[in-house]
DNA sequence: AGGTACATCTCGGGT
DNA sequence: ACCCGAGGTGTACCT
């Protein structure tokens, strides 16, 4: 990992074309290639500028050996990083351990799985059939059957969107196909529901409910007023 | 911009869970706040783990002076990134300029913008009625009138995939709804529109516009073919 | 390689 | 503040 702090004049040219004045930045070269340009401001977690690898980078020097430009291109493609250096305030190098696995957890799948133990959330009297349940244009995420014994099709996200209600949408159009889901519904299941996608899921027939982290982990009680005759 | 670099031990506990086991990385603290861990493999411009404005940082140093630790946190949230260091290799400070205005060109807007002010590329005789159309699920990017004076919504991408002719369809659906826009129709007007879009919106009886981003600029000749008889 | 869905998405613009 | 859409999205997982 190579970090240099520069006063530098930046200028990328690809996808679209952007432009940094001259002033005092962070270039941050990464062992494997990965070029970044950072401010110090703007509270963004993105560089400025980026070229992810393979990158070649290719440095130019005065007569003294000052840095003075680099050229930053990616490989066999024809966008490219130029920076004109007018001075350099440091140039270190430190070897860097490579990424090693980094645990997540707690993200949809953790959802599913609740929802999988809980499907009485999804909605009343619901029992669980199958989890990832497929379709010829991929799977959804719980199907289930109500206590009429009718086919619920559950798909489950943290937030959902307009995207989400389509993409269910497409999968309630695809199972319906077989004459013996026909009468197949839709649930959306979601910590939040924006209010255009349940616009939109109104529109297509399908059902909407925000469940509840703590209450699927049960480290908290559910509202009452539910269970209120 | 203090960028430390030290073998140390980084969890995050927020809206999820992780954990780095015991490594070399780069710590880099902006001056707005924002804090992020970055390895050197994976080709990746994001970091491991990090932490947006407004944060505070608290260290921990032994009976020499060592830093030893360090907890960022972020205000009014639960969510907090721990660091436990064992090993300081660097740790410089540099100022550096705030973000300055990075100029960017050629993406959707500007077609956009380009678009409204020559809105008869994307149909001949459209008029412009209003950019950013509202609809109860979102804005259509140009609402126009044709010779006939028949209403025309327009969807501008850059690239045109399935997904755009979706949200246009979509828009229609509820524009059509009120009984003076019932005979609305639609164009998706994009820089590349692909295959598949292509097919899908002739099934959706909407019409494509590829535009030339150089002549809606007025840098080039449009296509003299064009205009032949 | 291409497509799909997820992300502590990030980021900007609007209300 | 929330809501929405775009991204040089990136990234994992699938065919």
């Amino acid at each position: 990992m190579r970090l240099i702090v520069a006063r530098c004049e930046v200028s990328y040219l690809g996808r679209l074309t952007t432009t940094l004045p001259e002033a005092v930045r962070l270039l941050m070269i990464k062992a494997d290639g990965t070029f970044m340009v950072w401010a110090d401001g703007g509270g963004a977690v993105k560089p400025l500028n980026w070229m992810v690898p393979p990158t070649v980078l290719e440095e130019r020097r005065d007569e003294d050996g000052r840095l003075t430009g680099m050229v930053v291109r990616r490989q066999r493609q024809e966008d490219r990083v130029e920076i004109a250096l007018s001075e350099v305030l440091s140039d270190i190098e430190h070897e860097l351990d490579s990424v090693s696995s980094l645990e997540k957890e707690g993200v949809e799948r953790e959802i599913q799985e609740l929802l999988a133990e809980q499907p009485q959330w999804c909605g009343e009297g619901l029992r669980l059939v199958r989890r990832e349940w497929p379709t010829d244009i991929g799977p959804v995420d719980l199907m289930c059957r109500d206590a009429q014994e009718d086919w619920v099709a559950v798909e489950i996200k943290r937030i959902a969107t307009i995207d989400a209600v389509e993409q269910l949408a497409r999968y309630l159009e695809r199972i319906q196909l077989d004459p013996a889901f026909a009468s197949c519904r839709g649930v959306l299941a979601a910590q939040q529901i924006k209010p255009q996608a349940r616009v939109l899921a109104q529109a297509r027939g399908i059902d909407c409910v925000e469940v509840d982290l703590q209450v699927l982990r049960g480290e908290r009680e559910p509202d009452l007023t539910l269970f209120a005759p």
